[in-house]
DNA sequence: AAGTCTTTCAACCGCTAGATG
DNA sequence: CCATCTAGCGGTTGAAAGACT
């Protein structure tokens, strides 16, 4: 078999992170950026594998994160990205850049693909002609985007908007913790101010890419100009969309995505943004069918 | 109030791709 | 070319919190 586990090592500790550990890992970051993990719990002490500090960093330390509960219009993003991509987590992070692939991915398993469900169930009774395989969420989104299911999109419209606290009031506890503390290593480190302008710097590089990427967004729907959103996909996308899942069916399509091709993604990834454009209405409602 | 069940999410595991020597 | 190392990804787990009885 493979290599052992990096954490199999003796004296290697597993398990929840502690605020004092938090702090020792981000001062270390602050200090000499991330990368090279491996040096990581040797420079700092930290009774932790190298993978472990990573993910740490990566997924609840950086900068940047957005916590809290996923607005509407981001769970829209990922039902829509979910349905084009798969379970390709980290790509649909990547088109929101404040969330993480885990954030993402757990969000998607917790909620979105039990509401997906529940909503499937309710739409195949409403439905005399049901998806051919209702065990994949693509249907559903497709199905649902589509002029035959007005249904769908009136009942949508009918929930309840999301509840007037859906900040990430629950994501307080810890975060707050771990803020105090960092204040207070910001504070006590020999350099506060310029720490405390770097953290600056990636709230405003972040929203820069916010900005960035609605720019992009808003150019893109200017060039394109698809009138009628969601439910008219152009044929070059759509060519492109049907190669995947034909690819994804028959079990090829890393394979032919990572080598022969250039992901197709630039079209996909035009079409998205257009569709989000113009759509947004409907992808904001999307998630509330399910409440 | 206490016990049980369910849900959530941080963290871990195993695998893979790419880099490096 | 091969072996090894590292970073990153997706799936899974389990502790904690919340909901329910």
């Amino acid at each position: 078999m493979g290599r052992p586990p990096c954490c199999d090592k003796i004296g290697i500790k597993k398990g929840p992170w502690t605020p004092e550990e938090d702090i020792v890992l981000v001062s270390y970051i602050q200090e000499h950026g991330p990368g090279n993990w491996r040096s990581v719990p040797t420079n700092t002490g930290l009774m932790r594998c190298s993978k472990s500090c990573r993910l740490r960093w990566t997924n609840y330390l950086r900068p940047g994160i957005k916590r809290g509960n996923f607005t509407p219009h981001e769970e829209g993003m990922i039902v829509h990205l979910q349905a084009l991509l798969g379970n390709k987590w980290a790509a649909i992070a990547s088109y929101l850049p404040q969330r993480t692939d885990n954030d993402i991915k757990n969000y998607w398993n917790t909620h979105l693909k039990k509401k997906l469900k529940k909503f499937q169930t309710g739409l195949d009774s409403h439905l005399s002609t049901p998806p051919a395989d209702s065990s994949t969420c693509d249907h559903f989104s497709w199905n649902f985007m589509s002029d035959n299911n007005k249904q769908g999109s009136k009942l949508l419209l009918q929930q309840n908007h999301n509840s007037p606290n859906s900040s990430s009031s629950f994501y307080a506890s810890s975060t707050e913790n771990i803020s105090r503390l960092l204040e207070g290593w910001m504070r006590s480190s020999p350099n506060p101010s310029r720490k405390v302008d770097e953290m600056i710097l990636h709230e405003n590089q972040n929203s820069q890419d916010q900005d960035l990427f609605k720019s992009r967004e808003t150019s893109l729907v200017q060039d394109g100009g698809i009138s009628n959103g969601i439910k008219t996909i152009p044929k070059e996308y759509m060519s492109v969309i049907s190669d995947i899942s034909a690819c994804e069916s028959s079990g090829v399509a890393e394979k032919t995505m990572n080598t022969n091709t250039p992901p197709p993604f630039t079209y996909l990834e035009k079409w998205l943004l257009e569709e989000n454009a113009g759509q947004v209405e409907e992808l904001m409602e999307l998630p509330m069918i399910f409440t």
